[in-house]
DNA sequence: TTGCGTGTCCCACTTAGTGAGACAGAATGC
DNA sequence: GCATTCTGTCTCACTAAGTGGGACACGCAA
């Protein structure tokens, strides 16, 4: 006993939970990862994590390459199967287009997994050659995205308190690090149906963004609009986000098939 | 103790195995089941299943939904994350456009995995009313696909021999099932540097496939052309996979960046 | 050479996972 | 209407599976 305790508060973590933390430290500006450094980053023993990772390798989930493990074959394979991605694209996508060109504006869709928005489709606009830092399947901390704000603002209250309770990270120049702030935002957002953000996830970035409903009033994705900031005035163009997710609404309202979303 | 031993030699899975045979259970045609559906089809008890589902929703790799469990967002966000097909896409697309270009016929680029060959990109061709089953992230018998021969003509004997000594199991009209028929038919693929099919795995189907190897003559990957059967000659196609795919041997080859693979 | 990093292996300790079974609630069928 | 058969959840005694510290050989760079 009297191990090292001093720092870390020893989670306890199951074992799905280490297999968690191993993929975590894993991201497309370092995807392939050498044993140690992914110890060290998931804070676990170097043996654990080598034992780990040789049976995830097993399975195909990591791939061993010279320079150290990297995401495997296996998890693109159960990517591609996952249904909600591919339903919320069904729904979304010809609404996502009218968008786009009714805008020239990078169009957007997203969920919300733990505090994280994760976009599940991107349909660049016209300005790619500005680098608008969004990818299929990145994520970005809910509070401080458009999107984010607006999946927040018709979540359940618990989720938002939780959020509230954890550090709001300063992540773009104008990021609402402040619970009472982000609360008036959300109230905002949840009156409008739209939610704005400025700068406050990436430098030089604007976005509206408007949800797509459950039958209960609960948020299931968010569909947004990104541009350069100054470029369209976002008062603008939200409003045609607005109208584009309200005939979503309209249409899981009418077709129940999409209530299991 | 005198536990249901009957069937099942108890294999004395680790938790990750259990893990992936719970998340292999699901397919296409499937993608949500429920708790004691998914114990039965894994052979696991129901109480270990609904934990270990209870734990992987926890973090996002399964969602819970109604009617039952489905593969979750942080497969998907795996999923691109994975380098592989990243890669091999980026190296293969131009090629693959090319070959569509000249023979307006389904092409298709896949990798060795286990026993089975996964479609990293799929670029369809006329004909696309009639039902070419593969699917990006789907899974075919490596034995039965002119792209899974091609791989294994050009993979490390223990790879064959582990596959030739399990069960060949018959799942097209003209499947080979005789060990020492695919032996030569692996045998003349490497010859040939192209390898057919005829109906192996799907009926009405015909298919030529060449490797993409890496520096030691090992396969990384296949492209392969797909068309119905009596449509045009496969004979005749063959010899454009296979200078497609020479002419991407030579690039990485040439750039040892692409060693990695 | 020395040092640092990698992956691998060993081993005593114990925690975390196991599966049978009991349970309530929801669908389904007769 | 009741009966059946699912579902997911929970408890519990047992133990095997996983843990992490440390030692090891190897490869690379200063």
């Amino acid at each position: 006993m009297l191990s090292v305790n001093s720092i870390e508060s020893k989670p306890a973590a199951s074992m799905i939970e280490r297999v968690s933390m191993i993929l975590d430290v894993f991201s497309p500006e370092e995807p392939v990862l050498t044993g140690g450094e992914i110890a060290r980053r998931a804070g676990l023993s170097r043996a654990t994590v080598a034992r780990i990772l040789s049976e995830l390798a097993k399975h195909d989930f990591v791939d061993r390459v010279q320079s150290g493990y990297q995401i495997g074959i296996r998890c693109f394979e159960l990517g591609q199967m996952a249904q909600q991605p591919k339903d919320l694209r069904r729904l979304a996508l010809a609404t996502m287009f009218d968008l786009r060109q009714a805008t020239c504006l990078t169009v957007q869709l997203g969920v919300l997994e733990g505090n994280d928005v994760v976009y599940i489709e991107i349909l660049r606009g016209q300005y790619r050659d500005l680098t608008i830092p969004s990818r299929v399947g990145g994520r970005v901390p809910c509070y401080a995205t458009a999107g984010g704000k607006a999946l927040l603002a018709h979540s359940p209250n618990q989720v938002v308190e939780d959020l509230l309770n954890g550090q709001l990270e300063k992540i773009g120049p104008n990021t609402i690090t402040d619970p009472q702030e982000l609360r008036a935002e959300l109230e905002l957002a949840r009156r409008e149906g739209i939610a704005y953000e400025r700068e406050e996830s990436h430098a030089g970035l604007a976005c509206a963004a408007s949800p797509i409903l459950r039958g209960d009033g609960t948020a299931v994705a968010a569909i947004s609009i990104t541009a350069p900031v100054g470029v369209v005035e976002m008062r603008l163009v939200g409003p045609a986000v607005h109208a584009a997710t309200l005939g979503l609404n309209r249409q899981t309202a009418a077709a129940p098939h999409w209530a299991k979303l």
